[in-house]
DNA sequence: ACGCTCCCTGTACGGTGTACGCGTCCCGCT
DNA sequence: AGCGGGACGCGTACACCGTACAGGGAGCGT
């Protein structure tokens, strides 16, 4: 379909909707390069030395090549990146759909857990999540597996989008700010904990923000006895149950608007709200 | 290893530790540079040009010095960013303290639609906070003002910090990628919606993702009527109540649990939903 | 007149992504 | 058997990046 017009228009140009070769055959050459090598060594790079020092450079280097080498493959170092971000979603554990008869609550948790650790494994996507629009195959079955689930929920139609903003936005954030943490950490040789106490050390010799951070230290110290990592569980933990609490919230809020509407035919008038 | 204490400790180094010289002089030199000016011409640049065009000789053209003359003023780049950061983080609007009365419903939701108007106008914003920890005067009183709201939801002081990363990590989250999409469409000179368009035209033609995208444009088309950009105004009040919904209900959760422990002393079986 | 500190500049180094062109191999066609 | 052409990899080169380092020239206290 493509085939005629293969300039036309100025669709978005993206990876994705790159014209693959049908085949790549050679397959009897296990010393050549070949995409799926590359990403895999992107992914590996990433996880082993992070965003900052991955360069073209030093994925030929680890693939044996040269630089230029991988433009065979790939047209830009972003698209690179794109890809694999989508094989970072590919980890994504997805629920069953067959089973009609989960909880869509365990369903959800369940993928905003999977999401989770997909996020904490790769601490890169989060960054390139907020660069690159993704709609590789494996992020589009991971969002449509969300919306499957949540469209179990009794939520509208209207308010599923919504609603699924709520949750994975959420986890998004949080994990991007966690994943930041531990990296700074590492950089610096200490323990989450040890990092913690730094700052808090040092901003308390400030005198002009010492103020500031009571209230935070205050905040954290009410917790003591856990370490940063145990705190960020409970958080994470506590912060879905109050999504599903929302999303229960708000179905209820709904049903009671239509219920609402069905029963008195008039607007409201005396036996509205039985 | 701790016997290399020449270094002072090792404190984490960060722009708002450096000891500042305690003052400026030289105040009859209008012409000269000065930071809150450096910073001020970054802050306009970023939103100009993104975070992409952004360089240091740029901003050194832009400030009709050479690139190096910055350096005096500031030790790295990615310092300059932090300063950047927490200038924007400045442009929230903190709620009334001194207001008893207000209801902390309207308080929080005044903070998050004010930390994401702030997000959307500095689309570098979001990029950034998930590169640099942030704890310049100004990120610390708004993160001070969002405690300070929750602590009067009633949640319990555990509770509370999960809480606010619920809330303020999904605007995090929603502003980061919706302000990614209007970079894209901006770059590619088309509205949102003529964007989305393209996208589904585009990925239709391929038929191996056309199953996968089904479902996200049915349920992007069960809302028609809207422009992009209203939709995910819709979805992010709606996710917002959703947020205080939810942590209403976890206070009464909470609220159940005390009063049962001090009726019965049990404390298992809170809620008849699952 | 001296030096000192503050501010700014010029040059240079090692890095980046990638455009372009040159081989060199193997496959299928004649 | 020969040959054309695509698939594949390499070398070189360019523009640009962040920034280390060594001055240079004002204004100052002495």
């Amino acid at each position: 379909m493509a085939a005629t017009s293969d300039r036309a228009g100025k669709q978005p140009k993206s990876v994705w909707l790159a014209e693959r070769p049908p085949v790549k055959r050679k397959a009897d050459q296990p010393a050549g390069l070949d995409l799926d090598k590359i990403v895999a060594a992107t992914v590996r790079l990433l996880d082993a030395e992070g965003l900052a020092k991955f360069s073209m450079r030093r994925l030929a280097a680890e693939l044996g090549v040269t630089a230029m080498s991988v433009y065979w493959y790939v047209d830009t170092k972003d698209d690179l990146l794109e890809l694999a971000m989508d094989a970072a979603a590919g980890e994504i554990d997805l629920p069953d759909e067959s089973d009609e008869g989960a909880d869509w609550r365990d369903q959800l948790r369940h993928l905003a857990t999977e999401y989770r650790t997909m996020l904490l494994a790769h601490p890169w996507v989060p960054r390139l999540l907020g660069e690159y629009i993704n709609f590789g195959p494996h992020s589009m079955a991971f969002s449509n597996a969300t919306l499957r689930v949540m469209a179990r929920s009794g939520l509208s139609k209207e308010s599923t989008s919504g609603a699924l903003a709520a949750v994975f936005q959420f986890v998004y954030g949080f994990c991007t700010i966690q994943g930041l943490h531990r990296a700074r950490c590492r950089a610096e040789g200490s323990t989450l904990d040890e990092y913690f106490q730094q700052v808090v050390g040092a901003v308390r010799s400030r005198p002009e923000f010492a103020e500031a951070m009571e209230l935070s230290v205050k905040a954290v110290y009410a917790r003591k006895g856990l370490t940063a990592e145990q705190m960020l569980e409970h958080d994470f933990a506590f912060a879905l149950d109050l999504q599903i609490a929302g999303i229960e919230a708000m179905r209820e809020r709904e049903l009671a608007r239509t219920e609402e509407g069905r029963d008195g035919g008039r607007q409201e008038g005396l036996d509205g709200a039985r």
